[in-house]
DNA sequence: GACTCGATTTCCT
DNA sequence: GGAAATCGAGTCG
């Protein structure tokens, strides 16, 4: 299997990260799903946190492709981030998962609360993930990710959550 | 050095 | 439908 292509601009990666499975295989075991909902963010998008430049936080962004960036959201949450394109400060935003393997895991983290693995920050959790896989590169992270074998139907609509460049349509939805 | 607010979730009414 | 929880990066002075 080809490793996934992250040197494509985000809103690509965004769109084709859609359908692919997303696994986490650690000491703490086996747990994933199929990527459902992608957002993109690029260097020159005002809601991108790579916008301004790099900063210690963003650090992440202008990494090697198929780096992971993880942030701190409203003092309590994180989000799960894959850098894009060419160490240009792009990345895609994983928003939501459909979980396939580990369910048992994943519900545990959850503290089986649901959505399991709907939204952002749910979703970190769920997997087990914190700031420490933050700069780290997936494959070195004990992630796997399976290319989607077929063509997935999608949707677009403008992003979640943000207050600028909110008529870029980069959220994208499995169908 | 102090202040503001965010790529959110959850619990309350 | 609305607000609280909670903190560090980014911004401004």
């Amino acid at each position: 299997m080809e490793p996934f292509d992250f040197t494509q601009d985000a809103v690509s990666c965004a769109r084709a990260l859609l359908g692919c499975e997303l696994i986490v295989y650690d000491s703490l075991g086996k747990r994933g799903g199929i990527i459902s909902e992608t957002e993109a963010y690029t260097a020159e998008d005002a809601a991108s946190h790579s916008y301004r430049g790099m900063t210690p936080r963003n650090e992440a962004m202008f990494m090697a492709p198929g780096t992971i960036y993880i942030y701190q959201i409203y003092g309590m949450h994180y989000c799960l981030n894959f850098v894009c394109g060419e160490n240009d400060g792009q990345a895609v935003l994983i928003r939501s998962l459909i979980p396939t393997t580990g369910i048992n895991l994943t519900s545990q983290n959850r503290n089986h609360r649901f959505p399991l693995t709907k939204g952002p920050a749910n979703l970190v959790q769920a997997l087990g993930l914190n700031k420490t896989f933050d700069k780290v590169h997936y494959t070195q992270a004990g992630l796997l990710l399976k290319q989607a074998n077929k063509i997935v139907r999608f949707e677009t609509s403008q992003r979640i959550g943000i207050t600028k460049a909110t008529d870029k349509k980069w959220r994208f939805l499995l169908v």
